[in-house]
RNA sequence: GGGGCUGUAGCUCAGUUGGGAGAGCGCCUCCUUUGCACGGAGGAGGUCAGGAGUUCGAAUCUCCUCAGCUCCA
């Protein structure tokens, strides 16, 4: 009998048949896919060659092999089955525009034949309804036609990602197991688990418009995927992924923690036989959705994913917090994520290095985000408790449906969870009720959908220009003579532009750098023999393609004419300046953070620049200087800055630093800070931009700010060179204008300064003290103004305060002592008449409103207000009626 | 991208048609007292996330911005 293939063997069987075949290997590419908005999370090993496909850029070979990490969240719900994986790593062989259906089929006949030795009997093959020459080649290849179904568009057409694009019917491979439904008509389609799909071939032939119509592609491509989660599984006669030796650590792990084990013997009913670890189908599911998850969460943050409320972090954080929900059943109360996690690393990390070189990142992160669920838990639990009381009271035994679903909705607190309390409690859950409210948030997030879909549609109108590829010289060149290749007026091609036009422009060298990466574009000037464009901008629109857009100054320009192309070089060199400094600021924040420090996005301007990176709590001012230090201690050693041009994985193994779900070609260009005689490296980045030749052209390096822009972000800015000595003159002149006013030197400003707001603070005490005892006085002969109107006792003043504080003060003086009034005081503040009423318990009684009188009063000055029957406060705007306005008061009274 | 919720003292949060910015815990001082959440008296601490508007007056109403939480896509 043959050795067992573990998972390694295979994948490497797998890049090893097709490299015989003549094809190239890729690495797998990031989980976060370059370059593609549309797309959340790499899904598919074609998502990295799919520019291949589309013509977009050019394949380094016809022929294309990888191992690619995948994600997909469509079958979450299926997790803890026997196949079903939201992380995966997908064995697929690629043809652009070369080998279609015939070789494909071959090979994958060959390959699980001969190299895997899976018995032929126990495979099976679906082809499209239609597709009878993909059926005819499976049949000369020797597949008895019983063993090969017709299946329809559900199961055998890969229709166009979106609306419209490339599709065609696809070929499956199936393994039988032999155990199943046991019914006659059990097939390849049927759901009962006898079957499982190992390999899918995607036969992409057509093209597929918006109305649905299809047309033969000239050229087909090949595009296929294998699991090799699945794979290992048959290889290793399991039923299950879960034990395969891709998951029989983490699986081991979990065991060991929780203490689930099998006993002795206890079957599950979903394959018949006896499951390693645990006494119940329940059980075993849990641990392995824990298991899953908790594998998939580590790939996901290792590929730069955070967690956070939208997009792929939103992916992350549902993932994660199913993990611990499923792991609650298992009798995790604490944190447990990131042991499994610590297993993955361990695991995998010798193949997918971002795991081993993010180790504490991921850990850190899992354990925050885990944290931070449980505060969800717990602000739920509260809410929950309210409505509970609230439904009982009531005399409800059923938890509103609404209610439940607002504690879903708007605070995260799982509907199973809600459902499970609830019982404890003797009440039910209205389930109906919940799934309406569930049905109408997913039909509003929908209308907006379809609404927006429709206005991106529109825009797509614009005609096709051609582009020859353009040449950068602009590394070592900041002036260069080359043609004109291609002008445009208005996003129309043109043959020439004259004076006063706005053009894009387009040459095919140009030393001007078009804006990528995060620095911002050249701006200078193109001449030709009879005129002469500046340029305002340049644009990097493909890899290969730098637009020029600029402004006709004099004369004309023609295409096909010599010109001359000039950088400003002043501006160049200022973002020059602010770019080697960013490399040096992630040397420096990776020494005083750790490892996990790394580039999330950045802006490289003349004036400053920004740089963005992953970590989880602010940074201290402390760790601020040592950071601002050490780069300018780098600037003064005035190291070398050198680029070269090198294979990706030398780079790599260098230990070059790569931009989080960026995607290079097999030459990258690796940007070196090292010491003059080379024996150290300060920093290795790949890097496409433009840098100083050494490091004290930079001058000086300021930090400007720190901040967080999201959970798990901070963001650093900061100037160099002539903005750092604007910045710092600004400081200066700013500082030279305090210490005049505060008649100090410079230095001593801050002292004198602080002991000045001493000063006024005490001052400003003493003058509230002086007026509150002013006002005292005031009050007492106020006393004597007093008037008797039907026996009530009444006050009516103009006084003088600087607050309604005060006035307020003084009312409750007066009230005090008279013990039965009402009392109404007018003061003047900022220019307007403002009022105080206060009417004493007893008369409120008798039924006299403050708000009323103060009110009325008011008015007479152009005013309105109110307030409570005790205490009322009002304002006007005519500050000479205020003595007309108090004498208002007594008949109001006497009305009452 | 869309919906819901939140932002008030160091922390947890009250604040009811717009009219005196509060509680508990923590902190400081004093008193009392050998202990375990001691007790008592006093005190400090706030641009009510930010901005604009409505109003005589906005923590409160309207609009915008920012941040956090959450669901849907």
């Amino acid at each position: 009998m043959r050795r067992v293939m573990n998972s390694n063997e295979i994948r490497d069987a797998f890049l090893t048949f097709f490299r015989e075949k003549g094809h190239t290997v890729l690495p797998s590419s990031s989980l976060v896919p370059h370059g593609d908005p549309t797309l959340l999370l790499t899904s598919a090993g074609v998502v990295q060659i799919k520019p291949y496909f589309m013509g977009e850029a050019t394949s380094p070979s016809p022929r294309l092999v990888s191992c690619q990490k995948c994600f997909r969240t469509t079958d979450i719900d299926s997790v803890g089955d026997a196949g079903h994986l939201t992380f995966f790593e997908m064995l697929g062989n690629f043809s652009v525009g070369d080998y279609f259906k015939k070789e494909a089929i071959a090979w994958a006949w060959e390959f699980v034949t001969e190299r895997l030795h899976l018995p032929e009997e126990r495979l099976w093959i679906t082809v499209f309804l239609d597709d009878d020459e993909a059926f005819d080649y499976w049949l000369d290849i020797g597949v008895p036609g019983g063993r090969i179904a017709r299946c329809g568009e559900e199961d055998n057409f890969w229709g166009p990602p979106g609306d419209s694009g490339p599709c065609g019917p696809c070929s499956e491979i199936l393994y039988d197991f032999g155990i199943g439904c046991g019914e006659p008509d059990c097939g390849p389609a049927c759901g009962c688990g006898r079957f499982s799909e190992i390999w899918n071939l995607v036969f992409t032939q057509y093209y597929q418009d918006e109305r649905g119509n299809r047309t033969p592609l000239p050229r087909p491509n090949i595009d296929t995927g294998m699991g090799l989660e699945r794979t290992a599984a048959i290889m290793q006669g399991k039923k299950s992924v879960y034990e395969t030796d891709l998951f029989n650590p983490i699986m081991d792990r979990i065991s060991a923690i929780t203490g689930h084990k099998l006993e002795s013997g206890v079957g599950s009913r979903e394959s018949g036989v006896p499951l390693p670890y645990n006494e119940s189908e329940t059980v075993e599911r849990a641990m392995r959705v824990v298991a899953e998850h908790g594998r998939a969460i580590a790939f996901l943050i290792a590929d730069g994913v955070i967690p956070s409320n939208e997009g792929r972090g939103y992916v992350l954080r549902r993932v994660l917090r199913r993990a611990v929900l499923f792991g609650k059943k298992l009798g995790f109360d604490e944190p447990f994520l990131s042991e499994i996690a610590k297993v993955v690393i361990e695991q995998m990390g010798w193949l997918y290095p971002e795991l081993a070189t993010s180790k504490d990142y991921i850990i850190n992160t899992i354990d925050l985000e885990e944290s931070r669920f449980d505060q969800t838990l717990n602000t739920g639990m509260r809410l929950l408790d309210e409505i509970m009381a609230q439904t009982k009271a009531s005399g409800l035994a059923i938890l509103p449906g609404e209610q439940a679903f607002r504690l879903y909705d708007t605070y995260g607190f799982p509907r199973e969870i809600t459902s499970a309390i609830a019982a404890e409690h003797g009440l039910s859950m209205d389930l109906e009720g919940f799934g309406r409210e569930m049905e109408r948030q997913r039909e509003r997030a929908r209308a907006v959908q379809k609404f927006g879909g429709d206005i991106s549609q529109s825009e797509e109108s614009a005609v096709v220009v051609r582009y020859p590829p353009v040449r950068f010289v602009g590394y070592d060149k900041l002036s260069h003579a080359s043609k004109i290749a291609v002008l445009l007026v208005g996003g129309q091609q043109v043959e020439a532009a004259s004076q006063g036009q706005e053009i894009e422009v387009t040459l095919y060298e140009t030393p001007f750098y078009g804006e990528m990466g995060g620095q911002v574009g050249d701006i200078g000037e193109v001449k030709g023999p009879q005129g002469r464009v500046i340029i305002i901008g340049a644009i990097r629109q493909t890899d290969d393609l730098v637009v020029h857009l600029g402004r006709v100054e004099e004369g004309r320009v023609s295409v096909g004419e010599e010109v001359v192309a000039k950088v400003d070089f002043e501006r160049r060199l200022d973002i020059a300046r602010n770019h080697t400094a960013t490399h040096l600021l992630q040397a420096a924040l990776r020494q005083v953070l750790g490892d996990q420090v790394r580039q999330a996005g950045s802006l490289v301007a003349p004036d400053h620049f920004r740089f963005d990176f992953t970590h989880l709590i602010a940074l201290s001012k402390e760790e601020l200087r040592t950071v601002q230090g050490m780069v300018n201690e780098n600037i003064r050693r005035d190291l070398l800055v050198s680029s070269r041009v090198c294979p990706y994985s030398d780079a790599m193994t260098e230990g070059a630093l790569a931009f989080f779900g960026e995607k290079y070609g097999d030459e990258v260009r690796m940007l070196e800070i090292k010491t003059p005689d080379s024996s150290a490296t300060v920093s290795a980045e790949l890097c496409g931009g433009t840098h100083v030749q050494s490091t004290g052209e930079i001058g000086l390096f300021h930090i400007t700010s720190e901040r967080s822009i999201g959970s798990g972000m901070r963001r650093i800015e900061g100037v160099t060179g002539r903005g750092a000595e604007a910045l710092i003159a600004e400081r200066f002149a700013a500082l030279d204008v305090i210490a005049g006013q505060l008649e100090a030197s410079p230095s001593e400003a801050g002292e004198k300064l602080v002991a000045l707001i001493a000063e006024f603070n005490a001052e400003r005490k003493r003058a509230r003290g002086l007026e509150s005892q002013l006002l005292r006085r005031t009050a007492e002969s106020l006393l004597r103004e007093v008037r008797q109107i039907d026996g009530i006792n009444v006050l009516a003043a103009k006084v003088s305060a600087s607050n309604m504080e005060l006035l307020r003060q003084m009312g409750d003086w007066l009230k005090d002592k008279l013990g039965s009034a009402v009392i109404v005081l007018g003061v003047v503040l900022e220019g307007n008449p403002r009022f105080l009423a206060m009417v004493t318990p007893d008369l409120v009684g008798d039924g006299i409103h403050a708000g009323d009188i103060v009110k009325q009063v008011a008015q007479v000055t152009g005013g309105g207000g109110g307030g409570k029957a005790e205490m009322a406060q009002a304002g006007g705007k005519d500050r000479n009626k205020i003595d007309e306005a108090l004498r208002l008061v007594p008949r109001l009274i006497a009305k009452g």
